[in-house]
DNA sequence: TCTGGGGTCCTTATACGA
DNA sequence: TCTGTCGTATAAGGACCC
């Protein structure tokens, strides 16, 4: 999908249609989850710190992520995909490989491209957003024909063109070749994939390592073997936590810790799974971050186990100076869930305490910031107004600018933040849903995150 | 106002039992 | 009995991806 999120915004908001639009995280460290192509003129990209992108493009739209909307809009293109093929591998929420020959759903270049112009015209019909499509040989070529592809477009790399296509382009086209790996490349004089190829593969392992070494070699040479696997098993659960400012008090660091240790915990039990290692994450003031770990004799999914696991490694933490980002995982995933009596020992039998504050909002309670209870970009019904969405908020005022993603652009009203007449709202449909097709059981009506959620991730 | 959150995989060091 | 070695777990850190 095209700028994913940021296109979910522009659908469902007319008035930002063409506009700059990005979505992150607002706070004071928050970061550029996407950025709309109208932004990305200005320079605004993806994992961009917020503050810069403000000040690239100062009059932008700036709108916090809402995932439970572009996963249910995800569920919706996966569906499309499933029906070209069984062999679908999810990338991430707007991503994902489909391996069309094993689906019988295309065999050659004509049937290919006809297989992505009708996937590309399905996905719009759908859900009002542009997708692109790259059809090629293996993932990796695939992924680079996307890639190319984007906005809105769809490129087949035809076969036997592979090597001569990849010669010239740089090594960081090259999946698995970030920033630190392409500078090593350039230290030793490597820049584009022709290069990779020339140097050989004894070198690129001299210098990469081993299995990095092997693996690039084989892509500079179009070589990809790998198989498109529908269904890959979760190998770890975590959450974390980066404060708008640094935290000293050392007690305070011990409850979110505890909190942090509670919401991975019910992550994992609704997955259904438990785990033996639990690790804990420590980013202090000047961004250096450690893990500490601990492995039990057993697996566990115990509020109460984890808990004190995670506070015994903190004990081995400094964090004078503050921390910026707490972070609790569990690792050595057993898909059974299973009372371990050896875990269970190790911890008291305080248990079962954490059964308050619910996964999501972080309880935005009567005197919560209005940013808090009206986020940016969240929708909203008026009573006399109808249907809207908060374009900001502060000071104990609330602006909504009223418009749905079938209407004009509306218009703009301030409330304030606590007017009985205003109240939060679930986003609308994209499309018009076609009457007398009420969608059965996989009814999730792009509501927040109930119902059943992906097994992984 | 520098730098999110949720993952995966690899490398290196160390400990330990056979 | 002593010593080296081999394979496997564990721990910590880094790179990368979306």
């Amino acid at each position: 999908m095209d700028a994913f999120f940021a296109s979910v915004e522009q659908a469902s908001k007319p008035s930002l249609r063409g506009k700059a639009v990005v979505v992150g995280g607002l706070g004071p460290r928050g970061v550029v989850a996407t950025a709309s192509y109208e932004a990305r003129v200005f320079g605004v990209h993806s994992a961009m710190p917020m503050a810069q992108a403000r000040r690239l493009a100062p009059n932008a739209a700036y709108l916090v992520p809402r995932f439970a909307l572009y996963r249910s809009i995800s569920d919706q293109v996966m569906r499309l995909l499933r029906a070209l093929s069984p062999l679908v591998e999810p990338l991430s929420l707007d991503e994902a490989f489909v391996d069309l020959e094993a689906g019988g759903t295309a065999w050659d270049e004509r049937s290919a491209r006809l297989a992505g112009a009708k996937l590309r015209a399905d996905i719009r019909a759908g859900t009002a957003l542009t997708g692109s499509v790259g059809l090629a040989a293996s993932k990796m070529l695939a992924k680079i024909a996307s890639e190319q592809a984007k906005p809105d477009g769809l490129v087949l790399i035809e076969p036997g063109t592979e090597r001569a296509l990849l010669a010239p382009l740089s090594v960081r086209t090259l999946p698995g070749v970030g920033p630190a790996t392409g500078d090593h490349l350039r230290r030793a004089g490597i820049h584009t994939v022709e290069e990779i190829a020339e140097a050989g593969e004894d070198e690129l392992v001299r210098l990469l390592g081993k299995a990095h070494g092997h693996a690039l070699f084989a892509m500079a040479l179009a070589r990809d073997e790998r198989p498109v696997v529908a269904e890959r098993e979760t190998k770890s659960v975590s959450v974390e936590d980066t404060y708008d400012v640094d935290i000293h008090d050392r007690v305070r660091v011990g409850t979110e810790v505890r909190r942090l240790a509670d919401r991975c915990v019910r992550r994992l039990r609704a997955a259904g799974l438990s785990g033996r290692t639990i690790v804990l994450k420590v980013r202090r003031y000047d961004f250096s971050t450690l893990t500490r770990s601990e492995t039990l004799r057993g697996p566990t999914d115990d509020p109460a186990v984890v808990r004190e696991a995670a506070a015994r490694l903190l004990d081995s933490v400094d964090t004078t100076g503050g921390v910026r980002l707490l972070g609790v995982g569990v690792s050595g995933l057993a898909d059974y869930t299973q009372e371990d009596l050896f875990a269970q020992a190790a911890g008291a039998v305080a248990d079962e305490s954490p059964q308050e504050e619910t996964d999501a909002a972080p309880a935005p309670e009567p005197e919560a910031p209005a940013e808090r209870r009206w986020p940016a970009g969240h929708d909203v019904r008026h009573a006399g107004h109808g249907h809207g969405w908060v374009q900001g908020s502060g000071l104990g005022r609330v602006t909504v600018r009223f418009e749905t993603p079938g209407s004009q652009p509306g218009r703009v009203k301030t409330f304030r933040v606590d007017d009985p007449a205003l109240e939060p709202a679930d986003p609308l449909p994209l499309v018009p849903r076609p009457p007398g097709e009420d969608e059965e059981d996989e009814e999730e009506s792009a509501t927040a995150g109930g119902g059943k959620r992906p097994r992984n991730r």
